[in-house]
DNA sequence: GGCCCTCTTTACGTTAACGTCAACGTCAGG
DNA sequence: CCTGACGTTGACGTTAACGTAAAGAGGGCC
């Protein structure tokens, strides 16, 4: 029933080489079952990969993603850990929301660069003539 | 009239060290002047030392950002060079769309984790004796 | 059996983004 | 004049995140 896939399967999917995948096992990102020899990647490990993948867009390293992943594996068990979940979570949504201002700014200025461009460009086109 | 500024009180501004701060001049992120061998920064260094930080909080290579910076200094001279930035700023605003859609996931999905384990944080202390 | 293909481990190479250290100049204060 | 704070260049070290190459296991198939 449930589906798995294999190492080149996914690197295809994903876009990213087998060398990668196994480098992400090795910092313990990924954790896939084993027949035999081979790497099994069941539906979960997919997951995480997409969620490596989005967490490097974003420009976290490695490491912080891994600890983000676990957030994603919270074991109900010590309320000392879910405190800690809670904390750790507080602090990565500041960070979030830190790159969404980052962001916005970052596209207005965009968009102010863009309309000052494209009206010089327009310019230049009614009157190719005047070097000016 | 304007404003200077030393290596030194740049690097506590934006709490970096000044080898950082060469390191990037090195890689044509900034161009101080000089006063003998000084390097003396101009509030437009500031802005782009400004504009640096943003870009790296957002994970963009040295590289990238320079390119970036480039953006902001337009020379209104070349039609050719002004579609060229019209392409680059397009590219790049796409990034950051693409940027702000996976934060706002992220977000979600944190604050669907946040509300899961804050319950269970409740519950627990509801009745501390079940160790169930 | 021979060949091809995919997968495996092991190990060394590479690039970016700095850190660290050495060796030296310069200027104000005591 | 000496010290200490601050600045300079240059060179080598380090860490993260892979790339690359070598050498071999195992399965399918003709």
């Amino acid at each position: 029933m449930s589906e798995t896939y294999g190492i080149a399967e996914l690197a295809r999917e994903f876009d990213v080489t087998t060398r990668t995948i196994r480098f992400y096992e090795d910092k313990g990102l990924l954790v896939p079952l084993r027949e035999g020899q081979r790497r099994v990647y069941a539906p979960r490990d997919r997951v995480r990969l997409r969620l490596i993948m989005r967490g490097k867009r974003l420009g976290f390293s490695l490491d912080e993603i891994r600890q983000l992943i676990d957030l994603y594996d919270v074991d109900p068990s010590e309320v000392m850990q879910l405190r800690h979940f809670l904390d750790k979570i507080h602090e990565h949504k500041e960070i979030l929301v830190g790159q969404q201002k980052d962001i916005s700014e970052t596209l207005a200025e965009m968009e102010r660069i863009e309309a000052q461009c494209s009206s010089l460009l327009s310019e230049k086109q009614k009157k190719p003539q005047t070097a000016n």
